[in-house]
DNA sequence: GCGACAG
DNA sequence: ATCTTGTCGC
């Protein structure tokens, strides 16, 4: 696999996104994912909440293996399988992803590649920022970093994360986190 | 050998 | 992300 060819098509790919604002009294659900691992496996838990207010409306968990290493800045490489398997045939109007959508060297992480595959609103959020993400591309929100992933615009994404902030963090993941590292051997 | 950045 | 208990510091 070569990663300067990956970047390139990065870089292509950046440009078919979309950014525009999203009026929040048309949310009427959020959801969210995250993935935790054992070795290869990754558990992918999926949440469901209502907007504004936040009341958890549906949750599921799933397993699956992963092929790829973890590489900054390529981590979409290893976790759009296990995100499209835990989202996949559910229903929201904007969709969290554990990681970055612009605010990423090449202008497309993770958030951005979710977004562009299921042609839906995204929002990108990260613990810790990237190194030289385009400016204007991030907004700190409470301890959570945020980017656009696809069809919604900056301004719109950090209204939805500080109306669901809970204690610096998004309750939505917070929510998917527990669950994706949840029991279960 | 140098540098080291999402999860 | 994951390995892991108590401990040092604000």
């Amino acid at each position: 696999m070569n990663l300067k060819r990956i970047s390139d098509v990065q870089r292509k790919l950046a440009e078919r996104i979309i950014e525009r604002p999203v009026e929040l009294r048309m949310i009427k659900t959020v959801a969210a994912v995250d993935v935790s691992y054992r070795g290869n496996t990754a558990r992918a838990a999926f949440v469901l909440c209502s907007f504004p207010e936040c009341r958890l409306l549906e949750d599921r968990v799933i397993k699956t293996e992963v092929d790829f290493p973890y590489i900054s800045t390529f981590f979409f490489l290893r976790e759009t399988k296990p995100v499209l398997l835990a989202v996949r045939d559910e229903e929201f109007d904007i969709l969290l992803v554990e990681g970055h959508g612009k605010a990423h060297p090449r202008g497309y992480g993770l958030a951005s590649h979710i977004g562009l595959l299921l042609k839906r609103p995204v929002i990108g959020v990260a613990k810790k920022p990237l190194r030289d993400y385009p400016e204007g591309t991030l907004v700190k929100v409470g301890k959570a970093y945020v980017s656009v992933g696809n069809l919604i615009d900056l301004r719109s994404a950090q209204k939805v994360i500080e109306i669901l902030n809970d204690d610096g963090y998004p309750k939505p993941l917070k929510i998917a986190d527990a669950l994706s590292r949840g029991k279960e051997k």
